[in-house]
DNA sequence: GTCTATAGGCAGATAGAC
DNA sequence: GTCTATCTGCCTATAGAC
Protein backbone atom coordinates (compact mmCIF):
# COMPACT_ATOMS: atom_id res chain seq x y z
CA UNK A 1 0.00 0.00 0.00
CA UNK A 2 1.70 3.43 -1.08
CA UNK A 3 0.60 6.37 0.84
CA UNK A 4 -1.42 8.83 -1.16
CA UNK A 5 0.81 11.75 -0.17
CA UNK A 6 4.77 12.11 0.20
CA UNK A 7 5.37 11.43 3.51
CA UNK A 8 7.94 14.03 5.26
CA UNK A 9 7.74 12.02 8.49
CA UNK A 10 9.17 8.80 9.35
CA UNK A 11 7.83 5.95 11.25
CA UNK A 12 7.66 5.84 14.79
CA UNK A 13 10.58 3.24 15.63
CA UNK A 14 12.97 4.94 13.31
CA UNK A 15 11.87 8.11 15.21
CA UNK A 16 12.40 6.32 18.50
CA UNK A 17 15.71 4.76 17.30
CA UNK A 18 17.27 8.17 15.62
CA UNK A 19 16.26 9.60 19.40
CA UNK A 20 17.55 6.96 21.63
CA UNK A 21 21.26 6.54 19.30
CA UNK A 22 21.86 10.75 19.53
CA UNK A 23 21.21 10.05 23.50
CA UNK A 24 23.39 6.80 24.01
CA UNK A 25 26.11 8.17 21.83
CA UNK A 26 26.34 11.72 23.71
CA UNK A 27 25.47 9.98 27.19
CA UNK A 28 25.85 6.50 27.11
CA UNK A 29 23.46 3.28 27.35
CA UNK A 30 23.31 3.16 31.45
CA UNK A 31 22.58 6.64 31.25
CA UNK A 32 19.32 6.07 28.75
CA UNK A 33 16.11 5.99 30.15
CA UNK A 34 12.93 5.20 28.37
CA UNK A 35 11.54 8.50 29.97
CA UNK A 36 13.76 11.01 28.00
CA UNK A 37 13.59 9.00 24.96
CA UNK A 38 9.66 9.31 25.14
CA UNK A 39 9.61 12.68 26.31
CA UNK A 40 11.40 13.38 23.44
CA UNK A 41 9.74 11.57 20.50
CA UNK A 42 6.43 13.06 22.52
CA UNK A 43 4.84 9.55 23.00
CA UNK A 44 4.69 8.06 26.60
CA UNK A 45 6.97 5.40 27.87
CA UNK A 46 4.10 2.39 27.37
CA UNK A 47 4.14 3.24 23.58
CA UNK A 48 7.77 2.92 23.81
CA UNK A 49 7.85 -0.72 25.47
CA UNK A 50 5.17 -1.53 22.20
CA UNK A 51 7.53 -0.70 19.91
CA UNK A 52 10.88 -2.33 21.94
CA UNK A 53 9.05 -4.77 24.75
CA UNK A 54 12.40 -4.14 26.65
CA UNK A 55 16.00 -2.19 26.97
CA UNK A 56 18.28 -4.65 25.68
CA UNK A 57 15.88 -4.95 22.41
CA UNK A 58 15.96 -1.63 21.74
CA UNK A 59 19.74 -1.02 22.31
CA UNK A 60 20.31 -4.67 20.28
CA UNK A 61 18.22 -2.60 17.57
CA UNK A 62 20.37 -0.04 18.02
CA UNK A 63 23.83 -1.71 17.02
CA UNK A 64 22.18 -3.62 14.46
CA UNK A 65 21.02 -0.32 12.64
CA UNK A 66 24.23 1.34 12.95
CA UNK A 67 26.15 -1.64 11.69
CA UNK A 68 23.92 -1.68 8.30
CA UNK A 69 24.35 1.92 7.97
CA UNK A 70 27.87 1.53 8.90
CA UNK A 71 28.63 -0.77 5.91
CA UNK A 72 26.54 0.75 3.47
CA UNK A 73 29.06 3.59 3.89
CA UNK A 74 31.96 1.68 3.26
CA UNK A 75 30.45 -0.29 0.29
CA UNK A 76 30.21 3.79 -0.78
CA UNK A 77 33.88 4.35 -0.25
CA UNK A 78 34.69 1.56 -1.85
CA UNK A 79 32.57 2.65 -5.21
CA UNK A 80 33.69 6.13 -4.66
CA UNK A 81 37.33 5.78 -4.22
CA UNK A 82 40.01 4.03 -6.47
CA UNK A 83 42.96 3.31 -4.27
CA UNK A 84 43.57 2.65 -0.53
CA UNK A 85 44.90 5.78 0.56
CA UNK A 86 41.82 7.75 -0.63
CA UNK A 87 39.59 5.37 1.22
CA UNK A 88 41.45 5.26 4.75
CA UNK A 89 40.87 9.10 4.41
CA UNK A 90 37.21 9.28 3.49
CA UNK A 91 37.12 6.26 6.68
CA UNK A 92 38.55 8.29 8.94
CA UNK A 93 36.19 11.60 7.54
CA UNK A 94 33.39 9.18 9.16
CA UNK A 95 34.79 9.26 12.47
CA UNK A 96 34.93 13.09 12.45
CA UNK A 97 31.07 13.86 11.04
CA UNK A 98 30.01 11.63 14.21
CA UNK A 99 32.05 14.06 16.21
CA UNK A 100 31.08 17.35 14.55
CA UNK A 101 27.47 15.87 15.84
CA UNK A 102 29.11 16.27 19.60
CA UNK A 103 28.52 12.24 19.56
CA UNK A 104 30.64 9.80 20.13
CA UNK A 105 30.53 6.26 18.23
CA UNK A 106 28.09 4.08 19.31
CA UNK A 107 29.92 1.11 19.57
CA UNK A 108 32.78 2.56 21.25
CA UNK A 109 30.56 3.74 23.48
CA UNK A 110 28.91 0.31 24.39
CA UNK A 111 32.66 -1.02 24.18
CA UNK A 112 33.36 0.81 27.69
CA UNK A 113 30.15 -0.26 29.03
CA UNK A 114 30.53 -3.78 27.59
CA UNK A 115 30.33 -5.55 31.01
CA UNK A 116 26.63 -4.33 31.48
CA UNK A 117 25.64 -5.22 28.28
CA UNK A 118 23.11 -8.38 27.89
CA UNK A 119 24.69 -11.19 25.64
CA UNK A 120 22.72 -9.86 22.07
CA UNK A 121 24.35 -6.70 22.46
CA UNK A 122 27.19 -7.60 23.16
CA UNK A 123 27.56 -10.07 20.00
CA UNK A 124 26.38 -7.15 18.22
CA UNK A 125 29.07 -4.41 19.19
CA UNK A 126 31.47 -7.46 18.65
CA UNK A 127 30.44 -7.74 15.06
CA UNK A 128 30.69 -3.92 14.45
CA UNK A 129 34.28 -4.16 15.50
CA UNK A 130 34.63 -7.36 12.67
CA UNK A 131 32.89 -5.73 9.76
CA UNK A 132 35.41 -2.48 10.48
CA UNK A 133 38.51 -4.68 11.02
CA UNK A 134 37.46 -6.93 7.85
CA UNK A 135 36.91 -4.09 6.03
CA UNK A 136 39.95 -1.99 7.10
CA UNK A 137 42.33 -5.32 6.52
CA UNK A 138 41.32 -5.99 2.87
CA UNK A 139 41.73 -1.71 2.05
CA UNK A 140 45.36 -1.97 3.60
CA UNK A 141 46.06 -4.79 1.79
CA UNK A 142 44.80 -3.40 -1.51
CA UNK A 143 47.15 -0.37 -0.55
CA UNK A 144 50.18 -2.75 -1.09
CA UNK A 145 48.73 -4.00 -4.49
CA UNK A 146 48.20 -0.56 -5.76
CA UNK A 147 50.78 1.13 -4.20
CA UNK A 148 49.72 4.07 -2.55
CA UNK A 149 50.49 2.58 1.52
CA UNK A 150 53.51 1.05 2.88
CA UNK A 151 53.96 -0.80 6.26
CA UNK A 152 55.58 -3.25 7.49
CA UNK A 153 53.46 -5.25 10.08
CA UNK A 154 50.72 -7.64 8.81
CA UNK A 155 47.69 -5.75 7.54
CA UNK A 156 45.21 -7.12 10.22
CA UNK A 157 47.25 -5.48 13.03
CA UNK A 158 47.37 -2.25 11.31
CA UNK A 159 43.64 -2.11 11.10
CA UNK A 160 43.72 -3.21 14.59
CA UNK A 161 45.55 0.02 14.81
CA UNK A 162 43.63 2.31 12.93
CA UNK A 163 40.64 1.24 14.21
CA UNK A 164 41.75 1.62 17.73
CA UNK A 165 43.42 4.88 17.18
CA UNK A 166 40.26 6.21 15.78
CA UNK A 167 37.44 5.20 18.14
CA UNK A 168 40.40 6.50 20.76
CA UNK A 169 40.90 9.66 19.27
CA UNK A 170 36.95 10.09 19.48
CA UNK A 171 37.28 9.31 22.90
CA UNK A 172 39.84 11.63 23.99
CA UNK A 173 38.73 15.01 22.12
CA UNK A 174 35.41 14.67 23.16
CA UNK A 175 35.96 16.21 26.35
CA UNK A 176 38.63 19.33 24.74
CA UNK A 177 34.83 19.84 22.33
CA UNK A 178 38.03 20.28 20.38
CA UNK A 179 37.52 18.90 16.95
CA UNK A 180 41.60 20.02 15.75
CA UNK A 181 42.17 17.31 18.81
CA UNK A 182 40.91 14.40 16.98
CA UNK A 183 42.59 15.73 13.35
CA UNK A 184 46.18 15.77 15.43
CA UNK A 185 45.41 12.19 16.60
CA UNK A 186 44.32 10.85 13.34
CA UNK A 187 46.13 12.77 10.41
CA UNK A 188 49.86 11.40 11.55
CA UNK A 189 48.27 7.87 11.88
CA UNK A 190 47.06 7.56 8.44
CA UNK A 191 49.88 9.67 6.83
CA UNK A 192 52.38 7.66 8.28
CA UNK A 193 50.61 4.76 6.38
CA UNK A 194 51.42 6.92 2.86
CA UNK A 195 53.73 5.17 0.70
CA UNK A 196 56.44 8.27 0.71
CA UNK A 197 57.22 8.97 -3.34
CA UNK A 198 60.63 10.27 -2.97
CA UNK B 1 50.72 8.23 67.07
CA UNK B 2 51.75 5.45 65.57
CA UNK B 3 49.72 1.86 65.92
CA UNK B 4 51.96 -0.76 68.18
CA UNK B 5 51.40 -3.41 65.96
CA UNK B 6 52.39 -3.44 61.60
CA UNK B 7 49.23 -2.96 60.34
CA UNK B 8 48.30 -5.23 57.13
CA UNK B 9 45.05 -3.76 57.07
CA UNK B 10 44.48 -0.19 55.16
CA UNK B 11 42.17 2.79 56.21
CA UNK B 12 38.56 2.57 55.23
CA UNK B 13 38.63 5.01 52.45
CA UNK B 14 41.31 3.82 50.46
CA UNK B 15 39.90 0.27 50.83
CA UNK B 16 36.64 2.20 49.39
CA UNK B 17 38.33 3.82 46.34
CA UNK B 18 39.95 0.39 45.41
CA UNK B 19 36.73 -1.29 45.10
CA UNK B 20 35.37 1.72 43.63
CA UNK B 21 37.74 2.07 40.69
CA UNK B 22 37.51 -1.63 40.44
CA UNK B 23 33.95 -1.19 39.69
CA UNK B 24 34.13 1.76 37.09
CA UNK B 25 37.00 0.83 35.07
CA UNK B 26 35.31 -2.61 34.25
CA UNK B 27 31.34 -0.98 34.42
CA UNK B 28 31.45 2.15 34.01
CA UNK B 29 30.45 5.20 36.34
CA UNK B 30 26.66 5.29 35.91
CA UNK B 31 26.68 1.70 36.70
CA UNK B 32 28.24 2.39 39.91
CA UNK B 33 25.84 2.22 43.36
CA UNK B 34 26.76 2.74 46.42
CA UNK B 35 25.10 -0.69 47.49
CA UNK B 36 27.34 -2.61 45.49
CA UNK B 37 30.65 -1.15 46.88
CA UNK B 38 28.76 -1.21 50.63
CA UNK B 39 28.54 -4.60 50.02
CA UNK B 40 31.89 -5.81 49.02
CA UNK B 41 33.61 -3.63 51.33
CA UNK B 42 31.58 -4.82 53.86
CA UNK B 43 29.69 -1.65 55.39
CA UNK B 44 26.82 -0.32 54.85
CA UNK B 45 25.58 2.62 52.80
CA UNK B 46 25.14 4.77 55.21
CA UNK B 47 29.09 4.24 56.47
CA UNK B 48 29.91 5.01 52.82
CA UNK B 49 27.93 8.43 52.84
CA UNK B 50 29.93 9.62 56.26
CA UNK B 51 33.06 8.93 54.13
CA UNK B 52 32.25 10.52 50.75
CA UNK B 53 28.93 12.77 50.84
CA UNK B 54 27.92 12.23 47.55
CA UNK B 55 28.63 9.49 44.54
CA UNK B 56 29.90 13.00 42.54
CA UNK B 57 32.46 13.60 45.85
CA UNK B 58 33.52 9.93 45.78
CA UNK B 59 34.61 10.16 41.76
CA UNK B 60 36.39 12.91 42.19
CA UNK B 61 38.64 11.43 44.55
CA UNK B 62 38.73 8.15 42.59
CA UNK B 63 39.91 10.71 39.60
CA UNK B 64 42.42 12.76 41.61
CA UNK B 65 44.01 9.86 43.28
CA UNK B 66 44.63 8.19 40.15
CA UNK B 67 45.89 10.87 38.21
CA UNK B 68 48.31 11.59 41.20
CA UNK B 69 49.77 7.87 40.80
CA UNK B 70 49.59 8.05 37.10
CA UNK B 71 52.19 10.95 37.78
CA UNK B 72 53.99 9.30 40.08
CA UNK B 73 54.04 6.63 37.97
CA UNK B 74 55.48 8.70 34.92
CA UNK B 75 58.11 10.00 37.45
CA UNK B 76 59.38 6.91 37.67
CA UNK B 77 59.74 6.10 33.96
CA UNK B 78 62.01 9.11 34.04
CA UNK B 79 64.13 7.80 36.69
CA UNK B 80 64.10 4.54 35.31
CA UNK B 81 64.77 4.44 31.57
CA UNK B 82 67.11 7.26 30.00
CA UNK B 83 66.02 7.35 26.34
CA UNK B 84 62.59 8.68 24.99
CA UNK B 85 61.56 5.08 23.09
CA UNK B 86 62.36 3.49 26.34
CA UNK B 87 60.19 5.46 27.87
CA UNK B 88 57.46 5.62 25.66
CA UNK B 89 57.31 1.95 25.94
CA UNK B 90 57.24 1.48 29.43
CA UNK B 91 54.06 3.99 28.94
CA UNK B 92 52.20 1.62 26.97
CA UNK B 93 52.97 -1.01 29.38
CA UNK B 94 51.21 0.54 32.23
CA UNK B 95 47.87 0.59 29.86
CA UNK B 96 48.78 -2.93 29.08
CA UNK B 97 48.84 -3.90 32.62
CA UNK B 98 45.14 -2.44 33.08
CA UNK B 99 44.07 -4.33 30.18
CA UNK B 100 46.06 -7.43 32.19
CA UNK B 101 43.21 -6.76 35.33
CA UNK B 102 40.11 -6.58 32.90
CA UNK B 103 39.82 -2.67 33.20
CA UNK B 104 39.53 0.07 31.23
CA UNK B 105 41.20 3.53 32.04
CA UNK B 106 39.53 5.26 34.57
CA UNK B 107 39.55 8.44 32.78
CA UNK B 108 39.04 6.46 29.06
CA UNK B 109 35.81 5.08 30.67
CA UNK B 110 34.69 8.76 32.50
CA UNK B 111 35.57 10.73 29.09
CA UNK B 112 32.69 8.04 27.27
CA UNK B 113 30.21 9.15 30.35
CA UNK B 114 31.78 12.53 30.20
CA UNK B 115 28.60 14.20 29.64
CA UNK B 116 26.52 13.08 32.57
CA UNK B 117 29.36 13.63 35.08
CA UNK B 118 29.41 16.80 37.46
CA UNK B 119 31.69 19.82 36.62
CA UNK B 120 34.43 18.89 39.15
CA UNK B 121 34.71 15.53 37.88
CA UNK B 122 35.11 16.36 34.37
CA UNK B 123 37.57 19.16 35.44
CA UNK B 124 39.60 16.52 36.87
CA UNK B 125 39.03 14.25 33.88
CA UNK B 126 40.51 16.73 31.84
CA UNK B 127 43.46 17.21 34.00
CA UNK B 128 44.67 13.43 33.71
CA UNK B 129 44.55 13.84 29.59
CA UNK B 130 46.44 17.24 30.05
CA UNK B 131 49.16 15.45 32.44
CA UNK B 132 49.59 12.49 30.07
CA UNK B 133 50.11 14.92 27.08
CA UNK B 134 52.41 17.12 28.28
CA UNK B 135 54.57 14.50 29.40
CA UNK B 136 54.27 12.76 25.79
CA UNK B 137 55.26 15.85 24.41
CA UNK B 138 58.02 16.23 26.70
CA UNK B 139 59.34 12.58 25.68
CA UNK B 140 58.73 12.82 22.40
CA UNK B 141 60.42 16.40 21.73
CA UNK B 142 63.45 14.29 23.91
CA UNK B 143 63.54 11.65 21.77
CA UNK B 144 64.27 13.86 18.84
CA UNK B 145 67.34 14.97 20.47
CA UNK B 146 68.53 11.83 22.71
CA UNK B 147 68.07 10.16 18.71
CA UNK B 148 65.73 7.39 19.19
CA UNK B 149 62.82 8.85 17.90
CA UNK B 150 61.78 10.03 14.68
CA UNK B 151 58.73 11.45 13.38
CA UNK B 152 57.43 14.26 10.83
CA UNK B 153 54.51 16.82 12.58
CA UNK B 154 54.64 19.11 15.53
CA UNK B 155 55.64 16.62 19.01
CA UNK B 156 51.74 17.63 20.56
CA UNK B 157 50.42 15.93 17.58
CA UNK B 158 52.01 12.72 17.73
CA UNK B 159 51.37 13.10 21.77
CA UNK B 160 47.88 13.17 20.78
CA UNK B 161 48.25 10.43 18.40
CA UNK B 162 50.01 8.14 21.30
CA UNK B 163 47.63 8.89 24.03
CA UNK B 164 44.52 8.30 22.09
CA UNK B 165 45.93 5.18 20.61
CA UNK B 166 46.30 3.95 23.41
CA UNK B 167 43.25 4.64 24.92
CA UNK B 168 41.51 3.42 21.80
CA UNK B 169 43.71 0.04 22.27
CA UNK B 170 41.91 -0.50 25.39
CA UNK B 171 38.68 0.23 24.31
CA UNK B 172 38.36 -2.19 21.58
CA UNK B 173 40.81 -5.18 23.05
CA UNK B 174 38.42 -5.46 25.77
CA UNK B 175 35.54 -6.81 24.31
CA UNK B 176 37.70 -9.51 22.43
CA UNK B 177 39.43 -10.33 26.11
CA UNK B 178 42.31 -10.10 23.74
CA UNK B 179 45.24 -8.56 25.15
CA UNK B 180 47.08 -9.53 21.63
CA UNK B 181 44.56 -7.43 19.85
CA UNK B 182 45.84 -4.78 22.37
CA UNK B 183 49.90 -5.44 21.38
CA UNK B 184 48.83 -5.37 17.50
CA UNK B 185 47.24 -2.00 17.79
CA UNK B 186 49.99 -1.10 20.14
CA UNK B 187 53.57 -1.73 18.68
CA UNK B 188 53.07 -0.63 15.05
CA UNK B 189 52.28 2.48 16.77
CA UNK B 190 55.46 3.08 18.74
CA UNK B 191 57.37 1.18 16.37
CA UNK B 192 56.50 3.69 13.96
CA UNK B 193 58.15 6.51 16.29
CA UNK B 194 61.41 4.37 16.14
CA UNK B 195 64.28 6.12 14.39
CA UNK B 196 65.00 3.90 11.77
CA UNK B 197 69.13 3.11 12.15
CA UNK B 198 69.36 2.47 8.64
C1' DG C 1 -0.85 2.25 18.65
C1' DT C 2 -1.45 5.10 22.29
C1' DC C 3 -3.02 6.17 26.56
C1' DT C 4 -3.61 6.22 32.19
C1' DA C 5 -2.45 4.03 36.15
C1' DT C 6 0.35 1.40 38.80
C1' DA C 7 3.38 -2.16 40.31
C1' DG C 8 7.93 -3.39 42.27
C1' DG C 9 12.53 -2.44 42.66
C1' DC C 10 16.64 0.09 43.34
C1' DA C 11 18.93 4.54 43.26
C1' DG C 12 21.25 8.24 46.26
C1' DA C 13 20.66 10.40 50.45
C1' DT C 14 19.45 11.64 55.54
C1' DA C 15 18.11 11.25 60.68
C1' DG C 16 19.36 9.74 64.76
C1' DA C 17 20.76 5.90 68.06
C1' DC C 18 24.90 3.63 69.59
C1' DG D 1 32.47 5.39 62.47
C1' DT D 2 28.92 2.38 61.91
C1' DC D 3 24.48 1.05 62.32
C1' DT D 4 18.92 0.68 61.40
C1' DA D 5 15.28 2.77 59.44
C1' DT D 6 13.31 5.57 56.28
C1' DC D 7 12.48 9.03 52.53
C1' DT D 8 11.91 10.48 47.94
C1' DG D 9 12.54 9.85 43.37
C1' DC D 10 13.38 7.50 39.17
C1' DC D 11 13.82 3.23 36.86
C1' DT D 12 11.87 -0.69 33.77
C1' DA D 13 7.89 -2.96 32.95
C1' DT D 14 2.85 -4.40 32.76
C1' DA D 15 -2.44 -4.28 32.80
C1' DG D 16 -6.12 -2.86 30.61
C1' DA D 17 -9.18 0.92 28.57
C1' DC D 18 -9.76 3.40 24.26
Amino acid sequence: MVPRTLRTDIDRPTVILDVAARLVQRRGFNALSYADIAAEVGITKASLHYHFAGKADLGQALIVRYTQRFGAALQQIDDQYPDAYSRLQAYARIYELVLREGRFCLCGMLAAEYETLSQPMRDAVVAFFNLNHAWLTGVLEGGRIDGTLEYPPPGADVAQMVMSGLEGALLVARPFGDVGRFVASTHGLIEGLRKRTT
